[in-house]
RNA sequence: GGAGAGAUGGCUGAGUGGCCGAAAGCGCUCGACUCGAAAUCGAGUUUCCUGACACAAUCGGGAACCUGAGUUCAAAUCUCAGUCUCUCCGCCA
């Protein structure tokens, strides 16, 4: 943290230095640029006349050579200059707590009572592996690290969760279904924040040059991108279903089993382009429409707003839902929901006017999971796993699964066995630890 | 993958070196007419940067006709490169 702020103070002062040179030089530029058209409507005449021009075509020589040069150097400071601003990250709101770190993240409220078991929870991986659902061993083998196989009723699950979040999001909270692009170009990542700054976080398809979005956040606030939105209009509501790719550099060892990091996961997301003056009223909204689908799932959750140490590059205020995970006892990451205020419009250009003849203003833009559907597939299965392995489908998800009301082990083809050897493993385990 | 056509304001679309921020039409805003509306008539209708000003209004200057580079005293217009769109052929989920 330290670091990051003393290279934005040392940012800041030249950025004043290159703003000034800046206006110095389009000044002078700028009145060159006169004299040329002053010149041209002049020798444009005379040519009718027939009058000699000679004279004045050397002048306006020497002026051009001038601008020439101007022209580059001032297109080379406002180089410098986007380079800095670039950098900078969002300002938080007077709101977002204070802090250095994810500890100082404040807790907002809680819903729901984690549930007492009779036996000792197993782990979302556990579970999976046991019941021949998850298989970690043959994603790794077919790509790599930090991929998963899910299959029968995990595969099932998946597909219920983004078809009822989906559902609720254009059903009962009035959004409106959006399926973008799953790779995007630089100006898209450059507009909602991704770069420059967090290209190692990114996936790059070659030929292209394309980016996988690491959200869907990306390509549908870039719906809007250079674009005048309609003020009657606002707030506009979009949910959209997608893959998510993060390359997750720099995370290696955390969460290293399971499901809760991936590079590939699956999201439903919610963005908002609102007027300023509703963006957090709009901002809190989201976040219970997020809250609603775990309610309706009954999941226990805690809603914790992040610290200024804590909160993401672009955002200014942030808002994460957290889910009770009782194979860790504690609650976990399933949502960000964040206001983005106008930082993100400002590099997009995303602007509406308030009437014809008003000037363009910024819009206000918000975002949030609602829910990242990987998480909330661990969340079911370690929140309503069973003593004897199986996993209760949540109420709501019944219509979902096709009538099933309990997610048992898969069925289909497993050369190896992999369900026997889980449990010849762990039938070592206990041989190991009863000596 | 091969061949061709194109990219101009909110939209349609003219413009092939200066008099073009850009004709015309549509749309939109305001006004007249009308009890009201339609029709008609009149006026207006892009954005960004910069300067003056305490701010706003306003006024001055500059820039923008897909993007970037070049030719030229001067580029929507000429040259080169790129991007995108469309048509035809081939291939393909």
């Amino acid at each position: 943290m330290e670091n990051e702020s003393e290279v934005t103070i040392s940012h800041l002062s030249g950025f004043i230095k290159l703003d000034e040179e800046r206006r110095e030089v389009i000044k002078e530029v700028e009145d060159l640029k006169c004299q040329q058209n002053r010149a041209n409507a002049e020798i444009s005449a005379a040519k009718k006349t027939g009058a000699d021009v000679k004279a004045k075509l050397e002048e306006m020589k020497a002026i051009s050579e001038k601008v020439k040069v101007l022209d580059s150097k001032q297109s080379e400071i406002e180089k410098k200059i986007e380079e800095v601003v670039l950098y900078l990250p969002n300002i938080c709101h007077e709101t977002t707590p204070v802090g250095a770190s994810g500890d100082d993240n404040v807790e907002i409220r809680r819903w729901g009572t984690p549930a007492k078991f009779s036996f000792e929870p197993l782990s979302h991986a556990d579970i999976g592996v046991k019941l021949d659902i998850l298989d970690f061993d043959r994603a790794a083998k077919i790509t790599g690290a930090r991929f998963t196989v899910l299959k029968g009723d995990a595969a099932r699950l998946e597909r219920a969760l983004i078809s009822f979040m989906i559902d609720v999001h254009t059903g009962e909270n009035g959004y409106h279904e959006v399926l973008p692009p799953y790779a995007v170009n630089r100006d898209s990542m450059r507009g909602t924040g991704q770069l420059p700054k967090f290209e190692e976080d990114l996936f790059k398809v070659t030929p292209s040059g394309y980016y996988l979005i690491p959200t869907a956040e990306v390509p549908v606030t870039n719906l809007h991108r250079d674009e005048m939105l309609n003020f009657e209009a606002l707030p506009v509501k979009y949910v959209s279903f997608t893959p998510c790719f993060r390359a997750e550099a720099g995370s290696y060892g955390k969460d290293m089993k399971g499901l809760i990091r991936q590079h590939q996961f699956h999201k439903v997301e919610l963005v908002k382009f609102t007027a300023p003056e509703t963006s957090y009223e709009e901002h809190e909204k989201l976040v219970a429409d997020a809250e609603k689908i775990l309610q309706k799932l009954k999941l226990p959750y805690r809603v914790m707003a992040l610290s200024t140490g804590d909160i993401g590059f672009s955002a200014a205020k942030c808002y994460d839902l957290e889910v009770w995970l009782p194979s860790q006892n504690t609650y976990r990451e399933i949502s960000s929901c964040s206001n983005f205020e106008d930082f993100q419009s400002r590099r997009a250009q995303i602007r509406f006017k308030r009437n014809p003849k008003a000037k363009p203003e910024l819009a206000h833009t918000i975002n949030g999971s609602g829910l990242a559907i990987g998480r909330t597939l661990i969340a079911i299965m370690e929140n309503y796993q069973n003593e004897d392995g199986s996993v209760t489908v949540p109420e709501v998800l019944i219509p979902y699964m096709g009538g099933i009301t309990k997610i048992g082990a898969f069925k289909g083809y497993s050369p190896q066995g992999q369900q026997q050897q889980a449990q010849a493993k762990e039938t070592n385990a206990k041989a190991m630890t009863n000596k």
